[in-house]
DNA sequence: ATTGAGAGTTTTTTT
DNA sequence: AACTCTCAAT
């Protein structure tokens, strides 16, 4: 392998006398002594909030300044956003090095890349995600024929994830006495692996258990790495598995500078096989290790610290430490009891509304988080009526979906052209004919015959009809033609896929809202390729391009900027840190969640969750529970979680507000019933019924839209069934009238205009020049101009958090002035 | 190929 | 409650 020497960047040498001095002036002890430390392994423990990143930087940008080269400097991280964020702060020390900062998958996946006929892989094998391999499984699983009621499809993905974070190859794998999920595991394991290297592809997990295998078995590569990495660094260590452990220590054999960093007390991913051995054990692995430990908080209030404290205490597994911290003593800690979560709900808005108001706070200083997804729906219908902008950090990321997996099986298949899973998602999307029947035969034909689909497609015969046949010698010329494509920059194979496929036809002259998302999202993937040809000219480009849709991940594009309030999940906060942290629903069942309390070690994790959200904190921690809670669709009286009765209360304020009415509540705007907005709909005699079965679905909605003489309606949340008393939104070109749907009773349906939809909506004479308006998708801005009267009113608002004005036609927009409910 | 009804499931998810 | 999946009917 080429070595490269050290190139000497003139930037970096004439920096680098100067930023030393900086380097060190901006640390603490501590963190010093991790930065200066250079050869042999090196341990750092640190507590939340206590520079860890900036060791990490520093430590690198000090490596070079010692005048090691970069590309002997080799750092790892879990997430996209960790390796960025670092490589940004380093090359602010240091610009224009090239040192490899990045995820495990990433670095194995281009490692990989260049070895792949070594593990039974070609060079351009594609890479399976989550959902994809889900599918492959679920195949498996239908042709061995298994008995239904036994394990699910995720407990068995699950298990086949664990054995290869695990280093258990199908071979090696023995079912555990007993277990029925294990005796399908040893089935299916095998029969899948074998299909994903049929179709020259590889599973997240595959990236790193081939590359630990290839380590273990060639030791010529092995050593190759380990001399041309020499000093590694890895992040968050606490969270690494077992496949990640062994190529990590294989490739610091010869030359053992590791570097990792980490805090036993932040490990939250135990369930997708993180090991907690790799970082309490450390020392044994390493003995001549130097351990230091990052104790000082930089980011929390001394009482949020002792009572975070206080409560990691109680878990046994764990290395003892000292948090301490030289900022104020600050608020106490509120933990507050409330009647629902609709009440916990609205209580945090009103809190956060409150303090946006007097200028104490921006929104962007809040986050509320919770342990399941499933709990922010209160809680948006509360920011919602309060007219509170959020951004929920959610899981639906950009390339999982549907049209974009399409458009990139495309391009996967031409990538590799053995890809069956690829073949089989879109020969038949957008529609051509070609049904289950034909697929199945096809599929059956190239088993017989030993090719990929693609391959029999092009000449399929024996057994299919004439029609069939065509339709997929058809397809099949499609894809050869485009295949022609696969060397022009990106943005011409896209553009030939979507001219040739006519994928785009099918949502064009809709006028339902997900389906005009969808297109807004092939654009945005246009777009995303168009970026990706201009920071790679003149590259064969496919193959990096299919390798950083699969390996990127959308959490990533969380605003930090945007001036609104967060509501994410405890996992996702990890890293992060806010001024004012509200942490919900703190009961029993949920956190700790009620598949977690089966034992202590799943007990423990809960707790560490907790941990990690109450010292995302940096002045304020709230604390909540309900009394009662309706959670899947059922009400049940909620018990406090076990981890209140471990923080101190001498350091909280403890609240119930339990008894306060609910009444007041009950006849806000939250529930506009669908008898009220009747009547005004009736009032302006606008009302339209339609009799008949109750619409479920979208398509439903359309018709029954169509033949009362409506436009279309869109559905406000683009969910494919609707629930009592959805409230659908018309499209703006209907002046954004809504349309209601009342299902209340079942077999009658009454469409109607929705004469104002909110009940606090306000009328546009309210809205004067310079005044204060909040947007729920904008956020806070500033009228600059008005124009127009009555419903034509128009305001056009600066909105400082975005640097844009817009133009609002104000009885229809969502806009409201600045100010208390 | 589409769609409707019924059944089953339900955590977290850096990659 | 809400989502996903399956199977049967159209």
């Amino acid at each position: 392998m080429r070595k490269d020497r050290p190139r000497d960047h003139p930037s970096r040498s004439l920096r680098r006398s100067s930023e030393l001095i900086d380097i060190f002036e901006s640390l603490n002890a501590a963190q010093r002594e991790a930065v200066q430390h250079v050869d042999g392994p090196l341990l750092v423990l640190a507590g939340p909030g206590s520079g860890k990143t900036r060791v990490m930087t520093h430590r690198i940008a000090y490596l070079l300044g010692q005048g090691i080269p970069d590309s002997y400097i080799l750092g790892l991280t879990f997430t996209n956003k960790a390796a960025e964020e670092i490589r940004a702060r380093v090359e602010a020390c240091v610009s224009g090095h090239r040192v490899f900062l990045g995820t495990f998958h990433r670095f194995c996946a281009r490692l990989l890349r260049r070895h792949a006929p070594l593990v039974g892989l070609e060079q351009n094998y594609t890479i399976y995600d989550t959902s994809d391999s889900r599918r492959v499984i679920k195949k498996v699983l239908n042709e061995v024929d298994a008995a239904p009621g036994g394990p699910t499809v995720d407990r068995i993905a699950e298990e086949i994830s664990w054995a290869k974070n695990n280093l258990i190859t199908p071979a090696e794998f023995v079912s555990r006495p007993g277990g029925a999920l294990g005796e399908i595991v040893k089935h299916v394991y095998p029969l899948y692996q074998t299909r994903l290297q049929k179709a020259n592809a590889a599973d997240f997990d595959d990236l790193l258990l081939h590359v630990a295998v290839l380590m273990r078995e060639n030791d010529e590569i092995r050593s190759e790495l380990d001399e041309r990495y020499r000093y590694i660094l890895v992040d968050e260590y606490q969270d690494t598995n077992l496949a990640q452990y062994a190529i990590v220590r294989a490739i610091s054999r010869d030359f053992p500078n590791l570097a990792v960093t980490g805090d036993p007390d932040q490990s939250i991913y135990g369930w997708r096989g993180a090991n907690l051995r790799n970082i309490l054990e450390f020392e044994k692995d390493y003995p001549s290790v130097c351990v230091v430990r990052l104790e000082e908080n930089y980011r929390s209030t001394r009482r949020i610290l002792r009572v975070a404290d206080a409560l990691i205490q109680h878990n046994q597994r764990r290395k003892p430490k000292r948090l301490y911290c030289e900022k104020e003593e600050g608020r106490p800690v509120r933990l507050v009891q409330y009647a629902d979560e609709a009440a916990e709900g609205e209580a945090i808005a009103a809190r956060i509304a409150a303090d946006v108001r007097s200028g104490r706070r921006k929104l962007r200083d809040f986050a509320v988080l919770f342990r399941v997804n499933a709990l922010s729906r209160p809680l948006e219908a509360a920011f919602h009526e309060s007219g509170i902008p959020f951004q929920l950090v959610h899981g639906v990321e950009f390339f999982q979906r549907a049209e974009i997996k399409d458009l990139l099986a495309y391009l996967v298949l031409l990538n590799n052209p053995r890809d069956d899973e690829a073949f089989l998602r879109i020969v038949n999307t957008p529609t051509r004919g070609i049904g289950e029947q034909t697929v199945q035969k096809l599929v059956a034909l190239a088993a017989r015959r030993g090719e990929s689909l693609w391959e029999a497609a092009r000449s399929a015969g024996g057994g299919l009809s004439a029609k069939p046949v065509e339709r997929l010698a058809r397809f099949s010329a499609m894809m050869d033609n485009l295949a022609e494509k696969v060397h022009e920059p990106l943005q011409e194979l896209l553009r030939g896929v979507l001219a040739e496929s006519r994928y785009r036809e099918q949502f064009l002259d809709s006028e339902l809202e997900t389906d005009q998302s969808r297109l807004e999202n092939i654009d945005e993937l246009v777009s995303a390729v168009r970026q990706f040809d201009e920071r790679h000219p003149g590259e064969n480009n496919l193959e990096a391009f299919l390798d950083e849709a699969c390996l990127v991940n959308d959490t990533d594009d969380w605003e930090e900027q945007a001036d609104r309030a967060t509501m994410m999940t405890l996992h996702a906060a990890k890293g992060l840190e806010f001024p004012v942290v509200f942490i919900v629903a703190i009961e029993q069942g949920i956190l700790p969640h009620e598949r977690s309390s089966a034992n202590i070690d799943e007990l423990e994790e809960e707790r560490r969750l907790l941990f990690v959200g109450m010292t995302r904190a940096q002045e304020e921690l709230h604390l909540s529970r309900v009394k009662e809670r309706t959670f899947r669709g059922q009400t049940r009286r909620a018990i406090p979680s076990p981890f209140l009765m471990e923080l101190p209360r001498e350091e909280m304020d403890v609240e119930d507000v339990s008894a306060r009415d609910v009444s007041a509540r009950d006849v806000s705007a939250r529930d506009v019933s669908a008898r009220d907005v009747s009547a005004r709909g009736q009032d302006q005699g606008e009302n339209h019924e339609v009799t008949g079965r109750l619409p479920r679905t979208v398509g439903q909605i359309a018709r029954a839209a169509a033949s009362v003489g409506q436009a279309a309606p869109a559905v406000a949340e683009s969910r494919p069934r609707l629930t009592t008393a959805d409230r659908l939104m018309a499209p703006e070109s209907d002046g954004g009238r809504g349309l209601l749907v009342d299902s209340a009773s079942p077999v009658e349906m009454t469409l109607e205009v929705d004469v104002g939809g909110d009940a606090d909506r306000c009328s546009p004479d309210e809205f004067q020049q310079g005044m204060g308006v909040v947007h729920p998708e904008y956020g806070p801005g500033k009228i600059v101009a008005l124009s127009g009267e009555r419903e034509k009113r128009q305001a056009t608002v600066m909105f400082p958090g975005q640097g844009q004005e817009r133009t609002f036609v104000l009885v229809h927009s969502q806009l409201r002035p600045l100010r208390a409910k």
